[in-house]
DNA sequence: AAAGATTGACCGTTCAATCTTG
DNA sequence: CAAGATTGAACGGTCAATCTTT
């Protein structure tokens, strides 16, 4: 048989186990959030990433990156935020190509709404692993993010 | 400050992580494959699951629970495919419901042609990984995979 | 009736082009 | 002329309905 072969090859298995064990979840736990709590999972995790950043905010570019969508994709989803009243927009005081989108109160209310319901499903998802597994998963994961 | 919030809990934030490094290296690995191969990410998952299969063939059933898509979206990702050659449709002998995706020899040397970049995409990824780091990561997300 | 695959309508994201500001 | 955000067109996926086979 051939050598060198793209299945023969580890990383490429365990990137393979990466996505489909995201994608997994990413169905699994986004359905559950989606019915329960009205909330997509995309919603979900722009919340969670404003508000938990200075002052609710964050601009559209640092959204991008750390969502992994392109710029029009971030504007889009922010469209629908702020029509869902969970974000506004807010111009940037010192350079003004950019613009913050910012956590609004009914925003904060359905995050911790929303968090309830996945908080019990990632406690089931992840019921097997000790609090040394997930700590080295951490940090595993960490090396793997975006830079800064 | 409010406790219980949803940016308190370690598995909402390791769950964030896992996103963030998932869509990240789908999104700087992909453009890699494609610029280089002009295959896409997901063509790529597809060619490699038929490949490493009994004869290089899967039902669109399993297809679809690996990659978590619906049966819509594999029907529609096999046509594509087919179309490009790089795999062939074949009935079920035993139960006419089902239809198997089968890699084409075409599709095999695309595989390999495309694998080459992709594995130094990888290694570059993981180049910090240490092989007792990389065999903990695979256990973990393994346990993080849909059931058989 | 249930299970597998496909289809039509729709939705969220990408891509490329554009506009504005630095 | 580069950088940030937005827009129009196209693409890839979901959802729900449908058809065939069990």
């Amino acid at each position: 048989m051939a050598r060198n072969r793209a299945i023969d090859d580890p990383l490429v298995a365990t990137f393979g186990r990466l996505l489909e064990a995201t994608h997994h979840l990413e169905s699994v736990l986004g359905r559950e959030l989606e019915d329960t709590a009205e909330l997509p999972l995309t919603w979900f995790e722009v919340l969670l990433r404003l508000s938990r950043s200075e002052r609710g905010e964050l601009t559209m570019g640092a959204l991008s990156t750390q969502l992994a969508l392109t710029s029009g994709g971030v504007t889009r989803l922010i469209d629908r935020l702020q029509v869902a009243g969970l974000v506004e927009r807010r111009p940037c005081e010192t350079d003004r190509r950019v613009q913050f989108a910012a956590i609004t109160t009914p925003g904060r209310a359905a995050l911790d709404a929303a968090a309830k319901t996945h908080r019990q499903g990632l406690r089931e998802v992840f019921a097997g692993f000790s609090p040394a597994e997930l700590r080295r998963l951490d940090t595993l994961l960490d090396r793997l993010r975006p830079p800064a």
